[in-house]
DNA sequence: GTCTATATCAAGATAGAC
DNA sequence: GTCTATCTTGATATAGAC
């Protein structure tokens, strides 16, 4: 909101940050092909962003932003009742028809330059989780549960976004019939 | 086993390589700060690493054959019987007196710094994840539970390797409660 | 087997024109 | 608000002496 005119240049850069970290790696964004790419030169670039860390911050700052947006929509849809933000984050992570999956891709690479280069740009993202897991307990859900429930997901989140491990569809739908039993549950044997 | 001679200089560097990389971050890791750590001069240290990424893998290999060691001593100490894998490797990574935590430590920044630049270099992480959870099926373990301990126990280690989240202790003893009947109980409600 | 010296290159950043 | 030109730094890598 600080923009007037000049959110667009900034926009249109912040695409190109993406596609460039996208198409090129973690080691690959750098200014000179995010400035090529988004058709500018690398002094129009830090003209709008002084530094790369400032790139940087703003990438991670505008995902969260979405993912933010992407969950309250998400929770709107979803119908009071125990375990309610947990059916929600699980829908996101493992839904069928979710549309967070690009999403996630887009953050993962960025987020990781990020933490390479400054962890402290993770602050803001660390925050929304510790209110997650808040949100998990006051809906009814148990506090080892919800850590369950949020370390399982996370953990397929960062698999998925190092291309480490794929559970088959069959396995996640199994996983998530599984989880949703946990939050709904009252007992596990 | 190739080399002779020259492994403890081998050895000299790849721990100052996990020093450097765990004082000065990712994007620390500098061959000319490797070399001064080692106290051999960067011509020296090319001579026993060709190029930074050949010194990247010996440091993943290296780390990859540590875990893979301590796994295997954990395994010899598990009673026979269903989830024996899954067990230990809930232990490795929960586990009180677990002396996994300082290796896994030790391999996180390298292993991000390889991810960032060569993906490949994690393959053989994947196939041991791979093998692991073959295992816990064949142990008599669900896939899709499983599937749960694992993402579970590595969310968890990525929270800690990010230094994202960190449940306290008791909620941690908690979990390992939770996870524990999920491995030893036959049913879940 | 290890060192010094140096080549090469690309990145982040600045200054000032337009 | 955007561009060109340039500076500075630091990194990978090579060649050849010891």
């Amino acid at each position: 909101m600080k923009q007037k005119r000049s959110t667009n240049s900034r926009e249109v850069i912040l695409d190109a940050a993406e596609a460039v970290v996208q198409g090129r790696g973690a080691l690959g964004l750098t200014l000179d092909a995010v400035a090529a790419r988004a058709g500018v030169s690398k002094g129009g670039l830090l003209y709008h962003f002084p530094s790369k860390d400032a790139l940087l911050e703003a990438m991670v700052a505008r995902i969260a932003r979405m993912a933010r947006q992407h969950f309250t929509e998400e929770l709107a849809k979803e119908p009071e009742g125990r375990g309610r933000h947990a059916h929600v984050f699980l829908r996101m992570l493992l839904g069928g028809k979710g549309s967070f999956f690009p999403l996630l891709q887009r953050m993962a690479t960025p987020l990781f330059v990020a933490i390479a280069g400054n962890p402290e740009l993770l602050a803001p993202m660390r925050a929304a989780y510790g209110e997650l897991h808040q949100a998990m307990i006051q809906d009814g859900l148990p506090p080892e549960r919800a850590w369950l429930i949020l370390s399982a997901l996370d953990g397929i989140k960062f698999w998925r976004i190092l291309q480490f491990m794929e559970p088959s569809g069959l396995e996640l739908k199994r996983l998530r019939i599984l989880l949703e039993r946990l939050i709904d549950g009252e007992e596990v044997v």
